[in-house]
DNA sequence: CCTCTATCCTGCGAGC
DNA sequence: TGCTCGCAGGATAGAG
């Protein structure tokens, strides 16, 4: 699932084909993902020249010559693909450029969105307005994590998967992020030890930046006809690995936190 | 404000 | 082979 490493290389793959280009077709193939399409998309998009792209949290976004950006989320099953050889029924918005590439945002689950910002209002966007610092910016620190698990009981599993403390970590690199620190998932927030904390932040960021360069290295792959985005192997060290052993010798084990799937290893993580 | 739960959606794999 | 069923889970609304 398209976390923030996926929605980085995503974005890096669409910039090849899109920066610069000017979008000469829009088709929505249906009015809605998660929440309905604007009704100005089409015509908000078709003649506009794309003048950037960037990420927010796991949001990719799409600036143009319009002063307009067009966000996007890739929910749980979004990709885009480039070129596709065929339009299938969870391609759901389709996009061509002047030069004639295709681009297709394919998402099967619907969990996705796409929303049209004005520029001028992307920091206000109800969206961005409440999200914590980016996890590979200078804003996280182990000061800021302190703050905000202060006095909280939660479990440091579920406040690293809240949007407004760290933006952009998911299931997966919250769970490896814990692991490489030595923190139990279950810990309550706020009695996590500052020492924790200060091998967590590391951690986050290994994790992610050895994700989002795993994600580089395929990227190759993506200007081929068919190519599709943000999705690479990647090897856990414990998501997904329950009942597997663990290097030190552990067994890695899962629980549920939040409703969600947590895998731990119960020896490393204290 | 904090915490917890339900909801959205479809593909996939396990089990029978 | 074909069926059912549980699971995957980000963001958000709403209850307590």
């Amino acid at each position: 699932m398209p976390e923030l490493p996926e929605v980085e290389t995503t974005v890096r793959g669409l910039a090849t084909v899109l920066d610069g280009q000017v979008i000469t077709r829009v088709a929505l193939n249906r009015a809605d993902l998660r929440r309905p399409f604007p009704v100005d998309l089409a015509q908000g998009l078709t003649g506009a020249r794309v003048t950037g792209l960037s990420r927010r949290a796991k949001y990719g976004l799409i600036h143009t010559d319009r002063e307009r950006t067009m966000v996007f989320h890739l929910g749980m099953s979004g990709r885009w693909r480039i070129d596709p050889e065929d339009i299938g029924k969870h391609d759901h918005l389709v996009l061509e450029t002047a030069e004639g590439r295709v681009l297709s945002l394919n998402d099967a689950r619907r969990f996705g969105s796409v929303d049209l910002v004005d520029d001028a209002a992307l920091d206000k966007w109800p969206q961005f307005a409440a999200l914590g610092p980016e996890p590979l910016g200078p804003g996280l620190t182990a000061g800021h994590l302190a703050a905000a698990f202060k006095d909280r009981i939660a479990a440091v599993k579920l406040l690293l998967l809240d949007q407004r403390i760290v933006a952009g970590l998911g299931n997966i690199y919250v769970c490896e992020a814990l692991f490489r620190a030595g923190i139990h998932p279950e810990r309550e927030g706020g009695k996590v030890s500052r020492k924790a904390l200060g091998l967590l932040v590391p951690a986050i960021r290994e994790v992610l930046e050895e994700s989002i360069a795993a994600g580089g290295s395929t990227l190759r792959d993506y200007a081929r006809p068919d190519g599709e985005l943000g999705y690479f192997a990647k090897d856990w060290r414990v998501y997904g690995r329950e009942g597997e052993p663990c290097a030190c010798g552990g067994t890695v084990q899962r629980i549920v936190q939040g409703g969600r799937s947590t895998f731990f290893c119960p020896k490393c993580q204290k």
